[in-house]
DNA sequence: GAGTTTGAAACT
DNA sequence: CAGTTTCAAACTC
């Protein structure tokens, strides 16, 4: 039986060229995705308008394309927002817009000529095709308005910021080719800094502009301001006249400005650059460089994508808290080993792959506002071919190679790269690789009546719709980028993995124990999470099988405890000391780090699922990892542990150090007056659940009044941490982490 | 390359 | 939301 929409019902649904604005409820990104063909014939889904109605969000930037037509077409202003497309297509003409955070702004960049400071004197540039010389600040008031217009939810609050922007503006039009009329009339944005200066202001602004943008009343203004510098930046980014030392210097010289969205915006407008300019122009490749380097405290991502073959091309902007998508794990992986091999991160690579390039897809910052995603789209033909990057291991090989080597494997990857096979999906399901990733398919894909195809691309976008309103995320990014994760945020600084990422939703291997690629956690090289609900995990990039032993060995020592006790109060201590010999080593290993806080909960029943415990303090090289009480390692026996914490709390014979019973009298009195079992003492300093912010490391006295048992678990756990058990799982960790 | 296994996606 | 079915990739032989 064949559940799927009938792809010729569904395309007469859409019959209409003109797509309608799409109100996802979520960010859509993968999933705006429409079919465009461009003028060389390339087709790939275009973007279309991202609905993010967040105050503040993520910036966008779509689809700076290689094969945008460069010419003077330019859509009517009232043209452009007839479509929810981001993307716009006019004929041959593609339209780029870039939506500006804070004010959902979206810019039209065309194809014209001209250096930023001609966009700023000529700020259109574009009077053939506007029929217009002096657009100037009013056509760029119109924008916003329409556009913002369109923005659903944010409408009311942006079109007050444009409202109230606009009191700032001057009346009438500004012609920007004169530039003293420019700077009287926006002295601010001009200054009196020498036209040389002004791309300096442009990315300075830019990089400043977000922390103006709480700034209340001069919200509005530096909201006009970023907007103009942004639709200068774009105009800049199309153009081919680029003074390519100044931005790089613009880099460095904005290089203690942290705000991560602006410079998410920078690095975007650095790869807009690198993508129009990377395969002629070296200095863009050198500006990239430079970026991670200045702002190497943030979690940037080079995702490298090969799918850019045949001319299909796709590409994901990442809205907050989504990362990488999981065909660009692989070369993720590689721009991070770079940075870490090399003193010139990604400069090799960026200098090969800018050879082949002949066009990019877009920037995207990932969800995260510290995050920026890179997304090179490789345009080596290949016959249709895509998702070499998603083939990891050849990734990584390919990472082992000299650069010119690499170079020569690089194609052999594209060559390489997958196609679907679909036999009855029509390819318009996810269970389609090719559709789900946004990309139509091939001729070479071994599909069978496949749909999606450019000559479908109605049934393709209404069933891509369907898909979306089942599931908003349905095309989202299958791998997250845990940015704030413990893993990248450790004071020590020095655990930042790529292997922070994990899978958005989590597998649900039952057989495969996450250690084939059936499981798509482990596919993407990700480890399981407390997202997964798989059985057995041992996926070796995760260490859910960590929980699972820490589980098992909590119950363990749950019952050891419990019957020691029990044996203790019948005075049959010794019978059960022989009982649990066997289990004696228990006092030095003892659990595993528990994932959910710090401190393991022994077999209560809550723990029962303590598989699912978050990924994050699971993780290898997660904070949690190393300060997880994991090595309790108390020096005494079970005996004399168990005596003391039943009959003399005050003897701090427990172990080297008295951290224990600090532990106890500090944080859990209560629950060891209440009760005197260990069991309950430790969980009582183990609240089973998330942590959400940053473990406080006891710098503090030991003399906390806080109620908290966590606190407790954190400052036991430090004065533990240097003798961590020999445990596998952990030692496996600890070795590729460096924990100690 | 055919058949099997597996788990996500789709459906009920 | 849980259970079932469908599907295609991954895997095995």
């Amino acid at each position: 039986m064949d559940r799927s929409p009938e792809p010729s019902r569904i395309a007469q649904k859409s019959s209409s060229s003109s797509p309608t604005v799409q109100e996802s409820p979520f960010f859509n990104y993968a999933s705006n995705l429409s079919p465009i063909k461009s003028s060389k014939g390339a087709v790939q889904y275009a973007q279309r308008s991202m609905d993010t109605t967040l105050p503040i969000p993520p910036p966008v930037f779509t689809s700076p394309r290689m094969d945008l037509q460069r010419g003077n077409s330019l859509l009517g202003r009232d043209e452009k927002f007839e479509s929810g497309f981001n993307v716009y297509k006019q004929g041959d003409t593609l339209t780029n817009v870039v939506r500006i955070p804070s004010f959902e702004k979206e810019i039209q960049s065309d194809t014209h000529s001209g250096s930023v400071d001609e966009y700023l004197t000529e700020p259109m540039g574009l009077e053939d095709s506007m029929n217009s010389a002096d657009i100037g600040f009013t056509a760029t008031k119109e924008t916003i308005t329409k556009v913002v217009s369109l923005d659903g939810n944010t409408e009311n609050q942006a079109i007050t910021l444009t409202d109230q922007a606009a009191e700032n503006l001057p009346s009438g039009s500004v012609d920007w080719r004169d530039n003293k009329k420019v700077k009287e009339n926006f002295p601010e944005f001009m200054s009196e800094k020498d036209e040389s200066d002004i791309n300096e202001d442009l990315l300075s602004g830019a990089l400043n502009c977000e922390q103006h943008a709480t700034q209340g009343s001069t919200l509005h203004h530096h909201g006009i301001r970023r907007h103009l510098q942004f639709e200068a930046a774009l105009a800049y980014e199309e153009t081919t006249s680029y003074n390519g030392n100044n931005l790089c210097s613009l880099t460095h010289d904005n290089a203690n400005v942290r705000s991560p969205a602006s410079l998410t915006n920078l690095k975007s407008l650095v790869s807009f650059q690198y993508e129009t300019e990377a395969s002629s122009n070296q200095q863009a490749v050198n500006l990239f460089q430079s970026i991670p380097q200045q702002f190497s405290s943030y979690p940037f991502e080079l995702l490298t994508s090969t799918q850019n073959c045949g001319n299909r091309v796709m590409s994901n902007p990442k809205p907050r808290g989504i990362g990488l998508h999981l065909n660009s794990i692989g070369i993720s992986d590689v721009y991070a080993s770079e940075r870490l091999n090399n003193d010139q991160p990604g400069s090799q690579a960026i200098t090969e792959t800018s050879s082949t390039s002949h066009s990019t897809d877009h920037v995207n910052p990932l969800g995260h506002p510290l995050h920026l995603a890179l997304i090179e789209q490789k345009t080596t033909p290949c016959d249709g071919s895509m998702y070499a990057s998603q083939d990891t291991d050849k990734v990584e090989e390919l990472n082992q190679l000299s650069p010119k080597r690499r170079r020569k494997r690089s194609t052999y990857m594209v060559e390489g790269c997958k196609r679907c096979n679909c036999k009855r999906s029509k390819c318009l399901k996810l269970y389609c690789e090719c559709f789900a990733a946004g990309v139509y398919c091939v001729d070479s894909c071994a599909c069978e009546n496949c749909y999606n195809k450019p000559e479908f691309e109605d049934t393709v976008l209404d069933t891509r719709q369907q898909i979306e309103s089942r599931n908003p995320l349905a095309f989202a990014p299958k791998v997250v980028k845990h940015a704030d994760s413990p893993v990248n945020v450790t004071e020590e600084g020095n655990w930042s993995t790529p292997t922070s990422a994990r899978h958005k939703r989590g597998c649900n291997c039952k057989k495969s124990k996450c250690l084939k690629k059936y499981c798509e956690c482990y596919q993407a090289k990700v480890g399981c999470s407390d997202g997964c609900r798989c059985e057995g995990c041992q996926n070796s990039f995760g260490i859910k099988a960590v929980a699972e032993t820490i589980y098992k060995r909590a119950e363990k020592w749950d019952s050891f405890t419990n019957e020691k006790m029990d044996a203790l109060k019948s005075g049959n201590a010794d019978q059960v000391s022989r009982t649990w010999e066997p289990l004696v080593d228990i006092t030095n290993i003892t659990p595993l780090p528990h994932p959910s806080s710090g401190a393991w909960t022994p077999s209560s029943s809550s723990t029962r699922d303590n598989s699912k415990v978050s990924g994050a303090q699971l993780y290898p090289g997660s904070r949690f990892q190393s300060s997880a009480p994991s090595s309790f390692h108390w020096n005494c026996s079970p005996d004399s542990l168990i005596e003391q914490l039943c009959e003399n709390k005050t003897s701090h014979s427990l172990s080297s150090n008295n951290s224990f019973y600090d532990l106890i009298d500090d944080d859990t009195p209560q629950m060891l007056k209440e009760n005197s079992t260990p069991n309950r003492a430790v969980k009582a300093s183990s609240p089973n659940q998330k942590r959400d912010s940053p473990p406080q490391f006891p710098s503090q006295g030991l003399t906390s009044d806080s109620p908290r048992g966590l606190r407790g678990g954190r400052r036991f756990i430090l004065q533990s941490m240097p003798s961590f058990p020999p445990l596998t799982p952990y030692t496996k960790y600890k070795d590729r982490y460096n924990l100690d």
